[in-house]
DNA sequence: TACTAAAGTCTAATATAATAAACAAATGGC
DNA sequence: GCCATTTGTTTATTATATTAGACTTTAGTA
């Protein structure tokens, strides 16, 4: 009698749709003109407001661009719903590098609209870390939390020990060594200029 | 004997699936893993990154928080699509505050995400615009081009008339007021200090 | 009130997103 | 080499997103 549902994930329509009704709302638009500015069938656009569907992430977009809107403005607190991005120390995808005398592992997320990325450096005795140039306008801050490393920039070089920090720009190419004979740490973080 | 479909969108599944294979592959994870982890299908997964469905946004958000990213990393380059936001003159939506004394039309498009916003103001003569505390660290730009004006903040005034500019704080009430006999306008710039 | 016209909601039909399970392809011992 | 295990793809089925059009509701006017 009743029906078997062989695979019953119960879907629960998020809810954006106030969201995309107080949007178009504020523009001042009907149903209708949106449904033809966007492509998108008037009873879809209802739907959607009244969280009744999971709309597809096409759909989504066409409305975004009609509105000349990011899609993320579309959708419930895409960032606010992780308010922590967490990376666990034994999750070891987030080491980067890896060889007998450089260990570079990532801090920051690997997400692509960063500005930011954050960095811990071992360099074990005689390790060098080579970097080629960056965009323009990017810098870096360094903070050495173990033996002594020189940085050298151009035709400058810089010599800092454990508890210094530096700052520098990176959009020419630079060079960080251990210059102690045992292993050097540092936390680096680098930033981009946005726009 | 062909089958006549009633409604034939020619549905192009967009291509946001090199964008997931390599963050995926960027942390080391397979597709099993991360069907476990977003809660998401493995065959899904698959298919999402081979453009061969239109995922729904509710898929994705899952993938996106299982990757603790924001969901526009997922999808392909959703801000740089629009690079112009366009508020054409004729557009009267824009104008959210029009009585015979005042008239407030924004310049800068009605997004969530935004951190700044562009307006015009104008002031008939006797007309005043009274603010309610922003955010702590908000601050506004005016910039005069026809009459004159007062900015009463807290018990301090100053008077700017036409070419002037002026900065200040808004995290506490404030007024303007058009102090001439004649009408006046300004552009204001409000920014909002982000986290 | 009744009569429009316009805006939003609902219904039935169809295309398709999402799934589980079977399949294929690569990897690693032994 | 062969077998087992793991990773990615394809297939068949079910659930559902999307649509056009019918319906309802709202708003304005005489």
């Amino acid at each position: 009698m009743a029906k078997v549902n062989k695979h019953s994930e119960k879907k629960s329509p998020a809810r954006h749709g106030g969201r995309l009704k107080s949007l178009r709302l504020a523009r001042g638009l009907t149903l209708e003109q949106l449904s033809r500015m966007a492509g998108v069938s008037k009873a879809m656009l209802s739907q959607i407001e009244q969280d009744k569907v999971n709309p597809t992430v096409a759909v989504m977009l066409k409305i975004a661009r009609a509105m000349q809107l990011n899609i993320s403005d579309l959708i419930d607190s895409p960032s606010r719903e992780n308010i922590f991005r967490i990376i666990p120390a034994s999750d070891d995808h987030y080491t980067f590098r890896s060889d007998p005398l450089c260990t570079i592992r990532t801090l920051s997320p690997l997400s692509l609209e960063k500005s930011i990325e954050f960095y811990h450096l071992k360099l074990e005795a005689g390790g060098e870390l080579q970097s080629e140039p960056h965009f323009p306008g990017t810098e870096e801050f360094l903070h050495i939390t173990r033996g002594q490393m020189s940085v050298a920039s151009g035709d400058q070089t810089a010599e800092i020990k454990k508890g210094d920090s530096i700052h520098y720009r990176v959009d020419i190419s630079h060079t960080l060594r251990n210059t102690a004979r045992g292993p050097a740490e540092a936390y680096m973080i680098v930033r981009y200029r946005g726009e």
